[in-house]
DNA sequence: GCGAAGGCCGGGCAAATTGCCCGCGACAGG
DNA sequence: CCTGTCGCGGGCAATTTGCCCGGCCTTCGC
């Protein structure tokens, strides 16, 4: 066998030169590509046609879960091993459903990520054991935590709330009674199970609602 | 010369690679240690005595500034530098007052740590263009935001606050009055001149007070 | 040695926000 | 038609916040 084409995408130069130890010397395994942006990611790959991709998802610009949509609707076959620090599995969840085939976090052993991309290739979906388990934690814990038990409506006040916004702003935004929003605010904490906002954003974070890094309105640039 | 030993620091093992990736294959440079957490990192320095130690601040458990701050303590001409994905200026003032002789971001170009590693060992303080040019973008705009305005123990209730904990736990964990915490809260808002909670979370994230995937304590009780 | 400065701790109190429960109209499905 | 759910918001007590205050320390410079 001539060995599989592997793209890695990854916005750190030096992450990349991770990968690199790890997967060219790899017998059977050879990197073909790189990119480092979501953008590059999906031209790249175009180009390069590689077996495998193996990328991170937090990437500036467009998130590395658009990049995986947007791979996979080029290419339905395409297989994505999502290799990230995130360790949360609402982020997981997200990936797998945009098209990821795996899923391991950095902190994992690096052998992980081999066995990761070996079994892709074989076509399997493989996941790290700490995301296995961080999944399975939350659906047990789960009185059901998640996006999908709020209403449109909350879902949107949560993450405005989560952005930052004072709730005159959001309930003027809105266009809707400042009561309202406290109201929902409320609700949405009751539902979610939890008390206080630190913990909203947390939770938007990791659902995807909001993204680190690129946000509507910040602080400091 | 027979070439300087260095020791590298980061939770990643295959950032850990790219380090090495970078660093071993340099002439005039080995690495003679690592290290994956903050309290690790001291032992080793101890043990091995390194000429420099390259590491990330955002380490599991300690902060990687207590890490800087303890060796320093320990070998007053130590000589580290911060190689981190961070790059707002406020982390980066804490880390050179803690006693880092260089700083540089994670999406520098791979020339650039070298770069820095070897004008440090030289005896100069080395920091990268985007962290000289957030620090110096910061102090002109500056009604002064950051982490640098903060006392320690503004900085360490931050932290809780951001994380989640409610302020009762806080005062708990502080062993200190409720009311204190809460002039604390009300006071950290007033320095860096937010509204919301919200607000401080990010802040928190984007100075690397926190870091998105590895928490203090998760959501789900 | 001493005063100034600033961090840390907390009291006090009015004003604002929250927790919680309520009802209303709209709209979907049985 | 009746029931369930959603978005909207009122009301009110209880809690939290905003803001100002003073008391201890430690550090620093004179």
């Amino acid at each position: 066998m001539i060995g599989h084409g592997v793209m890695i995408v990854d916005d750190h130069p030096v992450v990349r030169e991770g990968y690199r130890r790890l997967i060219d010397l790899q017998p059977g395994l050879r990197i073909v590509a790189e990119a480092c942006d979501a953008r590059s990611a999906y031209d790249r790959f175009r180009d390069m046609r590689p077996d495998i991709v193996v990328m991170d998802v937090t990437l500036p610009g467009a998130s590395g879960i658009e990049a995986i949509r947007h791979i996979r609707q080029y290419d339905g076959t395409a297989r994505i091993v999502v290799f990230t620090m995130h360790q949360g599995s609402a982020f997981a969840l997200k990936a797998i459903e945009a098209g990821a085939a795996g899923y391991v976090t950095k902190s994992s052993d690096p052998d992980v990520l081999i066995d990761a991309i070996a079994g892709v290739l074989a076509g399997r979906r493989m996941f790290s054991p700490d995301v296995i388990e961080a999944i399975a934690r939350d659906r047990i814990a789960g009185t059901g935590i998640g996006l999908a038990n709020l209403t449109a409506r909350q879902t949107e006040i949560l993450r405005l709330i989560a952005d930052g916004w004072p709730m005159e702003d959001i309930a003027d935004t809105l266009s809707v009674s400042l009561k309202t929003v406290r109201n929902n605010h409320y609700q949405i904490k009751g539902i979610l199970g939890f008390e206080t906002d630190a913990q909203l954003v947390w939770f938007a974070i990791e659902s995807g609602l909001l993204n680190v890094g690129l946000r509507g309105q910040g602080g400091s640039p």
